[in-house]
DNA sequence: CTTGGCACTCGGGAGCAATGAGTGCCAGCA
DNA sequence: TGCTGGCACTCATTGCTCCCGAGTGCCAAG
């Protein structure tokens, strides 16, 4: 259907057009790679490659622009993700591990993604379901207020208040948090539910509804915060394309907790990047942004995914190497941390 | 200098260039606002205003802007805080109260603003300094890793990872917790220091070195987190303000932590709200930026700021009146959890 | 299948006139 | 002294035409 020279005149439409962001030609485009054939042929070629949908022209006598299909077959096809630079490796590395605690990391590989990439990064915090309890600590904070605090071996901590009806002895503070921490330790938070489930069969008659009151609030925090955390940098470089009457639209989108969950979506083949190009985005408002998006993790545990939202019209080669390298750099740091 | 009328005028021309966005001649004035007078008055009033400086014209054959003298003087001695009707002040009470932790608290406040004004909401995280210690935690989760926690009296909780260099044994860890506990249960965090100046002494030979470890980065957390968090919200109603070229630099400076800090400013007279017009802020980049800030805090201890951004072209009267409603509420929201 | 040639299309920019909102100034009037 | 109506003037904006050139599609020949 498509020769091998129609595929290089695509992924030559792509590069050049990602470059210059201008509509290409098929003059400029035998002029500047040398494709040994003349401009007619390549305007032959052109017209093929229109008719099955690859590439559009914006208006007649103008060139042409690839359309999601054509960038779906170049991302696919065409091209291959482009290793980043030592120096650039280097540079994320001594980024990343001044890092101290898990939002610090976040925080920072969500700037350094923006800015490596020059588009806008998103980073989802690490999933509570996959990770386990490493500590619980119960603390009053005034009378009749407790903070129960989860400590995860992700390095993340949920903090919640509890309200118990009276006074509650340090005792009974103590014998609780025992507990917790001998029945819970280690466990997955997806098992905690099922753990705790006799915890106040467990206790002397009087603590009864403070182990009831510290249970119900545990288990809503692991309901609630099942809904990650999500964060994102470098709204900036949007304004550096000109996305004129959208831009305010996926401004609105990364402000949306939930769009951008949906964003990264689900993971794909693991440890690869995934590519989403405009119109394959679920959400509108995002029709004319692509998505790219890798798991993070340590080891084989995938945690949570990262990726970059910019537009269609991008340099993907280059993007998905630093969303890979990226990916990759806080997956170590994670591990070691 | 300036009459009564005259100042009438200005009033009239900010109202009006406020709600259309359209340079405003002396015609539609008199149309629009009855001033008993002829426009050939206004015309002669507007020539001294331009004159003083309070006004100018994009160009000639155009009808007037205010300027950021003329925005100053309208604040300052023309306009009254604009109260929020009580069906808003419920949605804000309501709103805000479904907060469950601090995080949530700010998340949520600043989302208000941001959609109350419909322009970009800050909101700084309450201050560490002026806050005092209610807990501190020490947690084993790893080999060779503790967890330190600090919790203070306005909720936020503070984690850095500490490396040992042994194993630590249980006791060690209880002990040193119990320690600093009593030693610094409800101290004001600028007291810390000095408090936990001789506490390596205090602990038996061998675990000398671990006290030293848990005491510096005590230390460093105190003073690193003494520059404050901040967040935003609500970058997309810049879109809809047609800020063309200066979008760019505005989002950047949003983006940069110390650039915020800055923008709320110190706190100015206490108990009111404080309005920084165009120029008079101290980021270039946003010199066509107003920021609306107030104090917000629990009683009468001030606790950290917030505000709005918005073009210098903004209603005043209402976003003043809004960034007071919500700081207030957040004071109750604050000092009753 | 490729190529040079050629007519055709159409967006964008330049040039130009008409429009009209808005101004400054002035002389007259209370 | 201050207000007013009148009037000439300015100038951004709009709509119009015209022209240019990049780029195309098609065709006949190699």
């Amino acid at each position: 259907m498509l020769d091998d020279r129609k595929l290089a005149v695509l992924r030559a439409i792509v590069e050049d057009y990602v470059s210059t962001n201008e509509p290409v030609g098929s003059k400029t485009l035998v002029d500047r790679h040398n494709l040994g054939v003349s401009s007619a042929t390549i305007r032959n070629d052109m017209a093929v490659l229109e008719e099955q949908g690859y590439i559009a022209q914006p208006h007649t006598s103008a060139g042409r622009v690839p359309t999601d299909k054509g960038y779906r077959l170049f991302v696919d096809r065409l091209s291959t993700i482009k290793p980043l630079s030592v120096a650039e490796r280097r540079a994320i590395e001594t980024f990343l591990s001044g890092a101290y605690d898990l939002d610090d990391v976040v925080g920072r590989t969500v700037r350094l993604l923006a800015q490596l990439t020059r588009q806008v990064a998103v980073v989802q915090y690490p999933s509570l379901t996959r990770s386990s309890v490493r500590h619980v600590e119960l603390v009053p904070v005034a009378e009749g207020r407790l903070l129960l605090v989860l400590i995860t071996n992700t390095g993340r901590v949920e903090q919640r208040v509890i309200e118990t009806s009276g006074t509650v002895s340090e005792e009974s503070i103590g014998h609780l948090r025992a507990l917790l921490n001998t029945c819970l330790d280690g466990l997955g938070l997806g098992d905690v539910p099922t753990a705790v489930a006799d915890l106040p069969e467990k206790v002397v008659q009087a603590d009864r509804p403070l182990a009831a009151a510290v249970l119900s609030v545990l288990l809503e925090t692991l309901v609630e915060k099942h809904e990650e955390k999500i964060v994102f940098a470098g709204a900036a470089n949007l304004a550096a394309v000109d996305f004129s009457p959208s831009l305010r639209e996926v401004l609105v989108a990364l402000e949306e907790q939930v769009i951008l969950m949906r964003l990264l979506g689900e993971t794909g083949d693991s440890s690869t990047v995934t590519v989403r190009i405009g119109t394959e985005n679920p959400d509108l408002g995002l029709r004319s942004t692509s998505v790219v998006a890798a798991d993070y993790g340590v080891g084989d545990l995938t945690l949570a995914r990262l990726g970059v939202l910019g537009p269609t019209r991008m340099d993907y080669p280059s993007t998905m190497g630093a969303v890979r390298a990226v990916a990759r750099y806080v997956g170590q740091i994670l591990a070691g941390s």
